[in-house]
DNA sequence: CCCGGAACCTGAAGGC
DNA sequence: TGCCTTCAGGTTCCGG
């Protein structure tokens, strides 16, 4: 599931390739995951637009363009974006094709269809919402106490809120935990600073760790080349249920946590 | 504002 | 072998 460490490495990927390309084709194979404008009108606004750059904010891909506006890609569960030479086969998945007039098409490719694509005239329309980058030098550990301090609700769905900070999803947030010793169904604002502080520290130390190794790949995550990413090799409890702990060697436990798959040392991580 | 559950979606995996 | 159920989890919506 691509989560901030998988989007920022296929942004990076992208955005050599992609600066200053045009789109001079677009297809939606899927219309349903356009979620505004509509597909005709995407599609009209968007063609003959060049991208002046490349970026990422939370989990979204956004394609700055020269007018102003912005394409967000938004790859949810089972999305992945594919760099391919022109002309290229969709497979089974492609819902979109977008075609940059330098021999590149880019395909959206999404076995479940739950990714988006909008465009807007004003990127903050969508960005918005969100919190803080966690990675933001800007976040201070008092900001992040002070935020926390509001909450009642499970550290671990805190975590994962993406008006609360911006790209750390269920992996992430089970890696962040492990790495700051703390239980993942604590009460947000039960933390204490020094609880915070590691918290702080592991989620920086964690993300960038994920960055590093080009992303985990769980079920589908590929980059922008198809390639997989390798940190899911190293991760200490995410997804390794029954297996003994790092630290301790006490089997990993896994709970749902708001109908999502939790897993944590019920040894390491006090509650 | 805060919280938690349902819905969206489809292929993989497991039970019988 | 095959049908059925369950699970996967990012986001949005809705009711409390």
């Amino acid at each position: 599931m691509p989560e901030l460490p998988e989007v920022e490495t296929i942004k990076n990927d992208l955005a050599p390739e992609v600066k200053g390309c045009r789109f001079v084709a677009v297809a939606f194979l899927c219309p349903q995951m356009v979620r505004r404008p509509s597909p005709d009108e995407l599609h009209q606004r968007l063609i003959g637009q060049t991208v002046q750059e490349v970026t990422r904010r939370g989990k979204y891909l956004i394609f700055r363009l020269h007018s102003g506006e912005a394409l967000l890609l938004h790859l949810r569960m089972s999305g992945s974006l594919l760099l391919k030479l022109s002309p290229a086969e969709p497979n089974s998945y492609t819902r979109a094709i977008f075609n940059l007039g330098n021999g590149l098409e880019l395909h959206f490719c999404d076995r479940r269809k739950l990714g988006t694509i909008e465009l807007v005239r004003d990127e903050a329309e969508v960005t918005a919402k969100l919190g803080p980058e966690p990675l933001d030098p800007g976040l201070t550990t008092e900001v992040l106490s002070q935020r926390l301090s509001r909450r009642r609700a499970p550290i671990k769905a805190v975590l994962c809120d993406q008006a609360f900070l911006a790209g750390i999803g269920n992996m992430y947030a089970d890696e962040a935990l492990f790495a700051a010793r703390i239980h993942p169904l604590k009460p947000a604002r039960a933390l204490s600073e020094e609880e915070i502080e590691r918290l702080h520290q592991a989620i920086a130390e964690v993300l960038e760790a994920a960055i590093g190794n080009r992303g985990a790949t769980i079920s589908n995550y590929s980059d922008a080349h198809g390639q997989p990413g390798v940190h899911q090799f190293f991760f200490s409890v995410a997804h390794r249920g029954g297996e003994p702990c790092p630290v301790c060697g006490t089997a990993i436990q896994r709970i749902p946590i708001r109908n999502r798959g939790t897993y944590f040392c019920p040894n390491c991580q006090n509650k």
